[in-house]
DNA sequence: CCCCTCACCTGATCGC
DNA sequence: TGCGATCAGGTGAGGG
C-alpha cells in the first residue's frame, strides 16, 4: 500500500537511476493506465524527452522533463516500478508500461507493473500539473505543516479523526497504515471527531504525524504486502507497526489487545487501553 | 459544503 | 479438491 514513505523511497530510487537520461522508446501495454490520455499521446509526450529530476508530491511520483512537462505516476494499491539493464521491450503479466532510457551511465529499462490496475501514469503540461498540485493538501513533512495549520484543517470537521487524516485535500500523503499509526502515537482514539481535539491533543497529533512519517521514510517504507522499491528491496517499517494489522495482539505500551473496527468502510486499528 | 458509501480491480485466504 | 465469499485500500463519483 504505497503511501508517502513508500512513494518517497521510490522517487529517490528513480532519481538516482534515471535523472539526466533520455527516453528512447515507450510501450504502453495496458491502455487504461494512461487514461484519459491515449497511448499515442502518452508516447509522443515522453519519447525523446530528458528526465531532469524525480521527486514526490503526496503519494504521486513526479518526474520533471526538459520541455517543462511533468511525467506523473499514481501508484494506488499495487503500482510498482522496476529498473533493469537495457533489453528488448516485452510483454509480461501485469506489465502496464515499459520505457527504454539512455544516458551516460548506460541507461536501462524502466517498467511499471500494476496487478490491480488502479494506478495511473500521465504526462501533464504546466497548467495540468498546477491543477493537480492545487487539489492536494499540505505536505506533512514540510516546514509549512505547523500545529496551527493542522488545527485549521481539523477545525469544523465532524468526521472521525482517522478519516480526516486520510483526506488528501487536507494532509496529503497519509494512507490507512500511517493514519492509524499516527493516532496510536498521539494516543488518540481514531473515532474522535476531528473538531473536538483540544490544543494539546493537536500538538500530540502534529508531532505524531511527523515522527511516524520520518521514521518510515528512514526505514524505506512498509512492505506489508506488495510494496517494493525499484530494485525489488523491501522496506522495514512493518517491524515497527504498533497497531496496523495487529488486531488481537498485545499493545506494546499497555499490554491490552489491539482492536479492529471499521470507519468509512476501512479498517481502523487502535489500542482501547491507551488511545482516548 | 460535508461526510459517507460504493465501484473499481486482482490475488490471497477461509469455510464448507 | 474445488469453489464461492470475503477482504485488502487509494481515490473519485454520487447521494443524503
Amino acid at each position: 500500500m504505497p503511501e508517502l514513505p513508500e512513494a518517497e523511497t521510490i522517487a529517490r530510487g528513480l532519481h538516482a537511476a534515471i535523472a539526466g537520461q533520455r527516453v528512447q522508446r515507450v510501450r504502453v501495454h495496458r491502455e487504461e493506465v494512461v487514461e484519459p490520455m491515449t497511448p499515442a499521446a502518452f508516447r509522443r509526450a515522453l519519447t525523446g524527452r530528458r528526465v531532469q529530476s524525480v521527486s514526490r508530491r503526496a503519494k504521486w511520483i513526479v518526474a520533471s522533463l526538459d520541455d517543462g512537462a511533468r511525467w506523473v505516476t499514481q501508484l494506488r494499491m499495487t503500482g510498482r516500478f522496476t529498473w533493469n539493464p537495457p533489453s528488448a521491450l516485452r510483454t509480461e503479466p501485469h506489465l502496464s508500461i515499459s520505457l527504454l532510457l539512455d544516458g551516460t551511465q548506460g541507461g536501462g529499462v524502466l517498467r511499471f507493473y500494476d496487478i490491480r490496475r488502479f494506478g495511473r501514469v500521465w504526462v501533464l503540461d504546466p497548467a495540468g500539473w498546477s491543477a493537480l498540485d492545487a487539489r492536494l493538501g499540505i505536505e506533512p513533512l514540510s516546514r509549512e505543516f505547523s500545529r496551527r495549520s493542522l488545527a485549521g484543517l481539523l477545525d469544523g470537521s465532524r468526521a472521525p479523526l482517522r478519516n480526516v487524516l486520510l483526506d488528501q485535500k487536507r494532509v496529503a500523503g497519509l494512507g490507512n497504515v500511517y493514519a492509524n499509526e499516527a493516532c496510536y502515537l498521539a494516543q488518540l482514539d481514531p473515532r474522535r471527531l476531528a473538531q473536538d481535539l483540544d490544543e494539546s491533543e493537536i500538538e500530540r497529533l502534529h508531532r505524531a504525524i511527523k515522527t511516524v512519517l520520518r521514521s518510515a521514510v528512514e526505514r524505506r517504507g512498509t512492505s506489508f504486502s506488495d510494496y517494493r522499491d525499484i530494485l525489488g528491496g523491501e522496506g522495514e517499517f512493518q517491524n515497527d507497526l504498533e497497531v496496523y494489522g495487529r488486531s488481537g495482539e498485545p499493545c506494546r505500551r499497555c499490554g491490552g489487545a489491539i482492536a479492529r473496527i471499521v470507519l468509512a468502510g476501512r479498517s481502523a486499528f487502535f489500542c482501547p487501553g491507551c488511545q482516548h
